[in-house]
DNA sequence: TCGCGAAGTGAGAATAGTTCTCACTTAGGA
DNA sequence: TCCTAAGTGAGAACTATTCTCACTTCGCGA
């Protein structure tokens, strides 16, 4: 029966958040802050987060976390803004992508589009289809009815 | 009747892949080059292959032909390399995406595989998908025979 | 054909996101 | 508890791309 204080251990699921690698006081403070991101965000809108709790940690300590839980799978990239890297937190482990809300940043999973007439297809041009990026941009219902569009 | 002479007008029809922008000395040689490049390559690849027959072009010109030519559609985007952008000569107009080699960068055009499922989906989400970005990456039938996979 | 003004050019500086270096600390397995 | 590979922070470095600026030129209109 575990102990039922919560300041020990794996608080938030570190080892989902970063796999085999260490779990610094760093690491736990950025795992503490990932969940809590509104959508899409850029490194440097994480180390902006994580600093407002834990002043002083290092923008490469962002950077190497960021590659740790994209390792791991619990972080995706979904494109770009103004030249930075966007980023959001993900929970499934099922293969699928991500749609942007271009107005603020609220991301979707969506089911993979890539069908059987895809892959013939390219399967035709004589291509093996081995790895595929896709990101979808829209609005979702809340930056729509604010646009008025 | 057009003077059959191909030494004067729009050799390489400019205005395809520059649009309304203005078609310089450098442009056109450019031009002459991109329909020549084989599959993907990246701005500096161009440069290079732009100036072993004019030497001396600048590679802003090579960048401020990039964008003129993705303006007119010409030139589409298919992900990146090693931080580089790569691009990929397109002649095509409709909508469509690109599949494009990892062992040799051979590009070749497929039916955007978005339908409306997807679409419905991302509706019942909330969201209203106003663009996307899709790139297969894969190895043509030379690659894969040479790596015999 | 001529003139003019906006657009393009080239060299190099600037930008900026990301990665690297290095001395130091620390997590965590043995 | 020890040991060491992994992580950290500060700042330098990297580098693809963009910008600046003085100069040239394309191409339209008179
Ligand atoms: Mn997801
Ligand atoms: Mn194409
Ligand atoms: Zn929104
Ligand atoms: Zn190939």
């Amino acid at each position: 029966m575990p102990h039922p204080d919560a300041t020990h251990g794996d608080c938030a699921n570190t080892t989902t958040l970063y796999g085999r690698a260490r779990v610094s006081a760093q690491r736990a403070a950025i795992a503490e802050v990932v969940p809590l991101m509104r959508g899409a965000f850029t490194a440097e809108d994480l180390h902006r987060a994580v600093a407002a709790h834990t002043p002083g940690i290092g923008l490469a300590t962002i950077y190497r976390a960021i590659a740790a839980m994209q390792e791991a799978g619990a972080l995706a990239s979904v494109g770009e803004r103004d030249g930075s890297a966007l980023l959001a937190a993900c929970a499934r482990n099922d293969h699928h992508h991500h749609l942007v809300c271009t107005g603020c940043g609220r991301v979707v999973g969506i089911e993979c589009p890539i069908d059987e007439a895809t892959l013939n297809a390219a399967e035709r041009e004589g291509h093996l289809v081995t790895s595929h990026q896709i990101v979808l941009y829209g609005l979702c219902s809340r930056c729509r009815q604010r646009e008025g569009a």
